[in-house]
DNA sequence: TCGTCTCGTTACAGATGCGAAACGAATTCT
DNA sequence: AGAATTCGTTTCGCATCTGTAACGAGACGA
């Protein structure tokens, strides 16, 4: 990945008024914040992803993360897989969908960008 | 302000990544995306605005921008003021309080963008 | 084997969100 | 003046979020 362009505060108001207004006019499924963080989570940081440690992350309670993880598996955005190892534990993976949603994300947001400059 | 980078998808998803978390590490005040997005929209596109204008331009029902409209002036974010020239609608208006918060946001994107670069 | 710890989930109670519909007040039309 | 329209708000019923606490299942040391 190329390196990111500095990006001045007023850059970011701007560049996210631009996303969120596109996003909310897209009426995507709307997640809550901690939903969407939790889904964008588990597809930038690197495996394997464990409800423990995605609370310690994310800072939520453990079972604000189960209830995202209900909701994004139904969107089937996100998988529950026992882990082999441990089978108190889980591992949470990707999907196909979830990797297409996000993908609509990025491209949104790629494109509210490119507008702040062309209009 | 300066012309915004080009901004790929996948460097886009990286940002969001990075700001949502360090977000919710913070526990700032937890907006939903709709109380947001109409808080970074005040503050973004010219005035004057209304309930009918805002919900128009968010895709939002009128309930649910007077909900976040009362949400955000409880956090005085925001602040409604009577229209004297047309005493049914009434302008939405910025507060020192709101763009403190979104100068804070606004840093901390740029922060986590920084990041994406030097570690 | 028996206790203890850790894992994710579930049960509970409370807060807050939503849209549809009804509403009072202000404006405009006839 | 009186009717019709438009504004933002409120009410209603419902859905879903939240954290605390309790829980069963698996792992592990004594």
């Amino acid at each position: 990945m190329a390196a990111m362009p500095p990006l001045k505060p007023g850059q970011a108001l701007a560049l996210w008024h631009g996303v969120m207004v596109a996003a909310l006019n897209r009426s995507l499924p709307d997640l809550t914040a901690r939903q969407f963080a939790l889904c964008l989570h588990v597809y930038q940081a690197p495996p394997p992803h464990t409800v423990r440690g995605l609370a310690a992350t994310l800072n939520m309670s453990k079972p604000a993360v189960t209830r995202a993880l209900d909701r994004l598996e139904g969107l089937e955005f996100l998988r529950r897989k026992a882990d082999e190892a441990d089978r108190r534990s889980i591992l949470v993976q990707r999907t196909v969908k979830g990797s297409v949603f996000l993908r609509e994300f990025a491209d949104l947001a790629a494109e509210a960008a490119r507008k702040l400059n062309n209009g």
